[in-house]
DNA sequence: GTAAGCAGTATCCCAAAGGATACCACTATA
DNA sequence: TATAGTGGTATCCTTTGGGATACTGCTTAC
């Protein structure tokens, strides 16, 4: 269930192993750990999605273009993992599932922004670019 | 060479393409271009090891350790494409090559910093959970 | 003469990520 | 009675990331 590795103490959601014990700094390592909960094609495109209120699992389906029901459902554990998001059941019928992001996930929005500007100068940079050269 | 599927328009260093067009938001785009230039194993490692100033490739072999001379090679050149270090050829007896961060590169401060303060607290979060369960 | 260091490249291989498709049990609707 | 929608799982397959190993041509040191 759990993706840490051997070497790596249990914890709630994971995180990275050290490649190497202590020869990369502890800021380098901290920095691999963060970048591993965002890794993957899925998971922030998922955020986005949820960003706008709790939704059920079909609906993440048509939010999220091109995901399959599979990866859906594994990012959606994995997110759960790291208390990104809770998962409610409603006793309906048929049953209906309500994915909702925690508290905790708005502690990523330093990072999603800070990763959203930087997008945002470097593709205006590189498109910048692609002008002069044609 | 370049990483850029059929869809996208040719650019500098590469762009991730949108699995869907306008169909996610531009900022979420955004951020899954930031994400693309910073994925894989060893481009945050290799930064950090030319954070010091130049450094040859058999330095840079020793420094990101664990790091073979086909990976370090590879990353170094979608640095290279991606405007965060430059290559340097020495003529001397045999050619020395040196690698050196730019000014670019630079940009990515805030990203780094806003990975590394949230890795540090999600650790020490994780870490705590743990002790609590022992 | 041979080993080691310079900066890589070439080839092969394995594991992980991710996509396609089929399928589950159940119900409301047409 | 068939179809679509509820929320998924199972299986198979391809693609990608990345590691291991060998090799290049040149030079200095042993």
């Amino acid at each position: 269930m759990s993706k840490i590795p051997e070497t790596a103490s249990p914890s709630v959601g994971g995180l990275r192993p050290s490649h190497s014990a202590a020869d990369c700094s502890q800021s380098s390592q901290a920095v691999q750990d963060a970048l591993y909960v965002l890794s993957g094609k899925w998971k922030l495109p998922i955020i986005v999605a949820l960003s706008g209120g709790p939704r059920r699992f079909g609906e993440l389906q048509r939010l999220v273009s091109g995901i399959t029901a599979k990866m859906l459902s594994k990012e959606l554990k994995e997110l759960e993992m790291n208390e990104f998001a809770i998962r409610r059941v409603y006793a309906t019928m048929p049953v209906t599932v309500e994915y909702e992001l925690t508290e905790y996930s708005q502690s990523l929005n330093s990072i999603i922004e800070a990763l959203r500007d930087w997008g945002i100068q470097h593709r205006a940079r590189i498109l910048g670019k692609d002008s002069v050269k044609a």
